[in-house]
DNA sequence: TCACGTCAAGCAGAT
DNA sequence: ATCTGCTTGACGTGA
């Protein structure tokens, strides 16, 4: 079991995600933008290790405009040693990897260009893991999409355009319930004709329920994860109080939080916190976390 | 140096 | 029809 957080730390003083207006794209821009992007990355992932957090979600605007036909830079080529440095250092230390390209991103959208745009946006993404070298346990996570007003077509275009990913897209590629459309158990039927592995996102499952319990929907979900992906991934938040539903909480709950975890023995898995105040909670879950049998860096 | 309008992309739900 | 949230502020013009 390994805790995580999202994309930014507010304790180092560097930023991760540093990008800039589409009309003043340059090369120059660009390549300044991802050193700094990934000089940074590196901070984070040092503190983290530091401070026994061994799962982090890395920007989707790590490299900006990689997929957009503005960005005719090879910045593979170009930051080739530098990723590999960062996996290496990724690899060295157990660290889980996850990324989570856009709402914007929709393999089931009923325009093909859309698809077509969300295919690049995956494949970029998946470059980036490549880049690093990392194994398939390092995953991007997407939602189903859209309903398009008919759920059961838009599943069924899921399910095909699945099919027609690249398979550099297709063997990182997770899918996640959503808040409002696709519930878990609407993923696990995806899954169960595609293979596709479920990451189970509690809070989301909370607000758009299929009736699952916290344990059977990980009983469920953990099952859609081979040898080859690695644990199952959870995404963990709790309801921002005096807040409207879905809404994600400043800071966690810690009580809750143990709750969270005493009634998902005896499975272990990884928990990434989306929780507003980052690394802050993420520390707090980590001491949480000291002394259940599942947390010992690795798993 | 700072205020503030706006930023690649799409959907769903609320207003 | 228009706005907001999503996983998240911050870029960049104009004063």
């Amino acid at each position: 079991m390994r805790i995580g957080y999202p994309c930014l730390n507010r304790t180092l003083g560097c930023k991760a995600g540093k990008t800039f207006r589409l009309k003043s794209y340059s090369d120059s821009r660009l390549i300044e933008s991802v050193e700094n992007n990934l000089d940074c990355l590196l901070k984070m992932l040092r503190f983290n290790v530091k401070n026994n957090i061994f799962f982090f979600r890395i920007s989707s605007v790590l490299v900006p405009f990689a997929s957009h036909p503005v960005c005719k830079f090879n910045w593979q080529e170009h930051f080739k040693s530098t990723f590999i440095e960062i996996g290496k250092f990724i690899k060295k230390h157990g660290i889980r990897i996850s990324m989570h390209p856009d709402q914007f991103t929709l393999i089931n959208s009923l325009d093909e260009d859309i698809f077509k745009r969300s295919h690049k946006e995956l494949f970029y993404h998946a470059q980036v893991l490549d880049l690093m070298e990392l194994d398939n346990k390092a995953k991007m996570q997407i939602h189903v999409g859209g309903v398009y007003g008919n759920k059961k077509e838009s599943i069924d275009r899921f399910i095909y355009r699945f099919g027609k990913l690249d398979s550099a897209v297709k063997r990182r590629l997770v899918i996640e319930n959503d808040d409002v459309s696709y519930t878990l158990r609407n993923c696990m039927s995806i899954s169960n004709k595609i293979g596709v592995p479920v990451l189970f996102d509690v809070f989301h499952h909370s607000v758009n329920c299929s009736g699952e319990s916290v344990s059977g929907a990980i009983k469920l979900s953990r099952r859609t994860w081979k040898e080859k992906d690695g644990i199952l991934m959870v995404d963990y938040s709790l309801q921002k109080k005096n807040a409207k539903p879905g809404s994600h909480a400043e800071s966690i709950d810690i009580k809750s939080f143990k709750t969270f975890l005493k009634a998902s023995r005896p499975y272990d898995f990884d928990i990434m916190l989306e929780i507003k105040d980052k690394e802050k909670s993420a520390l707090k879950a980590v001491k949480a976390l000291k002394g259940d049998k599942r947390f010992g860096g690795t798993a």
